[in-house]
DNA sequence: AATAAAATAGCACGACCGTTCTTTTTTGCT
DNA sequence: AGCAAAAAAGAACGGTCGTGCTATTTTATT
């Protein structure tokens, strides 16, 4: 068997055990945080779902604050996946606007599953700069930057009246998202989803995208 | 002199001292909960803050738990005197719900001043039944509710359009106030109190409130 | 199969947690 | 002033936390 041929394979080999196994742990400390906070993930309920060491779980971070970054990125790509990439499919404008709402809402509403990390973590890090809280409201950002860009485009796609206030109307779709996790998962209180929806209607119009609505 | 009278005046003596400092360390800790979150207050820190020793402090809860719902407790007493009971001073409708409003941001937007508790608790209960989230959730709703009384009154004073979804309004009221307090305290952005003032004339707009304003 | 490297376990540390118990101090009443 | 009750302190408990060390096991490569 041809050496280097190995050699190249057994590198680009997907994963080596340990990064195998740390992208485990991410994912299962991610499902912790979302249920108990960032800051109530420890290391020991850690180690004990994923039926290791707590040493042999730390290894992979180095400290509490890497392994609550390496949460966050995480969170982050599956944002991505789940919320963002799914809403370019459909044309620019109103169309990708729309798409973005819902998909937001749909994780966000969350009967079963779990809440956002994006949402528990600034109330628990909006009082404690540092590396988490950077990388948290980096995130974020980056994430309504999306949401105001897409606003712009529909607006230049004339789907959008000409004056609408871009940073304005993601302010106000920001809301309805926020009251949405809010009385939902805090409250319980019942059709929250068809509350922010048809604040969403409310919105379009706003803007006057209620000409090109069904 | 009479036992009786005596007796009585002694039971109606504004504060024994025990309450009297008990009412200090309540006051204490809705400051420390208020930027760590009700987690994170912990009794040792407290009793630092209060130059008292661990036990002493303790001695007047009898629990973690009860320490944190008596902060709930005190946080709905400041939230009434702070907004609900002045809001109460203008003309009932829509100068009411405006007052509330106004208020509401106020207390919320706090640049310098402490984050709200009924915000980041809910972020910290949202997943953890108990007594202290039932606490949380009964004061919230206590307030939301006084904000939806308030959107009928003014519509029954035809300030508002009689058509008027006074749940919807509400709903889309507070996201208003979440998304303030979200974009304000945690990603520090400028204006937002601007975008939310804005936001809350686009609802009064939507609801029919026009033709009053200025 | 042998070997070097990577991954994991085991153990101990100092710190802080909420809580309990006992003792001391302070208060309020007669 | 004296006395009972209330308030506060002090010390200790078992527990969990993050983290640092050293051994052991597992993996990947020749």
């Amino acid at each position: 068997m041809n050496k280097d041929a190995e050699k190249s394979l057994s590198k680009q080999r997907l994963l080596h055990k340990g990064q195998q196994t740390k992208a485990a742990i991410v994912e299962a400390a991610l499902g912790l945080a979302t249920q108990i906070g960032l800051e109530g993930l420890s290391i020991g309920v850690l180690a004990e779902v994923m039926k290791m060491s707590k040493s042999g779980v730390f290894a992979h971070f180095g400290s509490r604050e890497e392994l609550q970054i390496s949460v966050i990125r995480e969170y982050h790509h599956q944002f991505e996946q789940e919320v963002f990439f799914p809403a370019m499919q459909p044309p620019r404008g109103l169309p990708r606007l729309q798409a973005l709402f819902n998909n937001w809402m749909a994780r966000t509403s969350a009967e079963i599953d779990s809440g956002c990390l994006y949402i528990s973590g600034a109330a628990e890090f909006d009082d404690r700069p540092g590396p988490v809280r950077d990388a948290l409201a980096s995130s974020v950002k980056t994430w309504l930057t999306a949401l105001h860009r897409a606003v712009i485009q529909a607006r230049d796609e004339k789907h959008l009246a000409a004056h609408t206030d871009a940073t304005q109307m993601s302010f106000e779709i920001h809301g309805l998202i926020l009251a949405l996790h809010y009385e939902a998962r805090f409250l319980k209180t019942a059709k929250s989803l068809n509350r922010a929806k048809q604040g969403f209607e409310h919105i379009l119009v706003r803007y006057g995208a209620s000409t090109l609505k069904d």
